[in-house]
DNA sequence: TCAGTTCATATAGCAATGCTATAGGTGATA
DNA sequence: TATCACCTATAGCATTGCTATATGAACTGA
């Protein structure tokens, strides 16, 4: 019952929360809990964040800090798509680590509330994806791929959280990762898929381009120009052959 | 403020809690509420659920069932793999009609509290990639698809309830939707993936005579012969050439 | 040095919440 | 009619999130 080190009141009541929260698993936390936790009174907590939501919602910025950090933190392995995997096992291993704090990030998710982290996390993934587009790797446009992974591994990490910890098979995390990977990476338009094999090298080297184009901010065209530019380029990439 | 038809309390508290959470967004539900919305007062909602999550878990059982109910009720088109595909769109509409209801089924699992309904549900997916495992259309195990499937319909439907309702863009769930069942069914196999094109038409055989094996209930083998028979196509099905 | 100002914490308590101990009413059966 | 199981209501308890108000500490400017 005591985390009175001499960190100022707001510190130890975030991490009051936070440790709480880790451990009640699912059960509601009290204020009253954390704030003796913290060795604080009521007021306290209500004069730094407002709110038993403020609350948490700092605890989740804080956590989601943690998340980006262990996302950014392996080194670029020069296969882009390689990082991509290792980004989506970073999420899985982040959600099993923490899983109270990834249902309040990703699980009770609600529009009018907290999309703000979700488009974040699309970022970071979708920088990646960029690489990915400009080594002409990518098969679709690198936000579309991003979102569509992402959705993806936040529906596997909910669905290994939910089990129980004893039969968790993380093999149905790299099977949808590699299904997904797959998918959206340039590797099937050499000639296999029968349906939408039209996604030729056109489709996949404009993506690229358009890729290329938004990461070096090329001086070469005035911005008018590349608007339209890029609309043409947008037109052709997600142009399908159906 | 009236429910009173001559409905019995039971169901009359059940409709109020379920019309409450459907258009409370997010925010917490109190008995009070619930009980006063059904003219009934508190006794008689512990009398009959013993508890509030158990009023809510009631409430959650009869939305699975509607659930259920949509994926089951259209005709089978004779394609499998077009079934599965509108599957996951009653899913992700179920979700969207939904969303309260939705999130408090697929948002909030805890490993000790609500698996059963996500076992449910894998089961129902799996039933339909059956018939295109028996049809030789299948890469995979049907239950690792299946979990796979779900997992990823269950990620984009929460991407999709966290996104304000006006910009939602439905093309993601087709997109994923697409890949996973791109990823998992057997038309990559004919010669394409440079990775793993040793998933031979040997493995895909192997799934679909499995499957229809599992389907038909064969009794021309005894069910120790069975059983080890199983145990060899398990085998042989899940080998990578890698 | 000291009044003034601002920031941070504590005392005490309110309204709302989930839940229950107890009792009253209703219908079917004997 | 009496009994008994079932269902519902009255009233109230403990806990919840939160706040009105007051006290202390630290810094400012003269």
């Amino acid at each position: 019952m005591s985390l009175d080190g001499q960190l100022p009141p707001k510190m130890r009541l975030l991490r009051a929360a936070a440790e709480l929260l880790a451990k009640s698993a699912g059960a509601s936390v009290s204020t009253r809990q954390i704030t003796q936790l913290a060795g604080v009174t009521a007021p306290t907590l209500y004069h730094h964040f407002g709110d038993k939501e403020g609350l948490f919602d700092a605890v989740v910025a804080a956590g989601f800090e943690e998340y980006v950090a262990g996302e950014r933190d392996f080194a670029p392995s020069g296969n882009p798509l390689e990082d991509i995997r290792r980004m989506w096992d970073n999420h899985v291993q982040f959600g099993l680590k923490q899983p109270e704090l990834y249902l309040v990030m990703f699980g009770n998710i609600r529009p009018e509330s907290r999309p703000a982290i979700v488009a974040d996390a699309e970022a970071l993934m979708e920088e990646m994806l960029n690489k990915a587009a400009a080594a002409g790797q990518l098969n679709v446009q690198p936000r579309e791929a991003a979102r569509s992974i992402l959705a993806a591994n936040v529906g596997v990490t909910l669905m290994l959280i939910a089990e129980p910890a004893a039969e968790r098979n993380l093999e149905l995390s790299t099977m949808t990762r590699d299904a997904m990977i797959f998918a959206v990476s340039a590797a099937q338009a050499e000639g296999a898929a029968p349906e939408d094999s039209g996604k030729s090298s056109v489709v996949v080297a404009a993506i690229a381009l358009n890729a290329a184009l938004q990461a070096s901010h090329s001086d070469q065209l005035s911005s008018s120009e590349l608007k339209l530019f890029l609309e043409w380029l947008h037109r052709i990439s997600t142009s399908t052959s159906s």
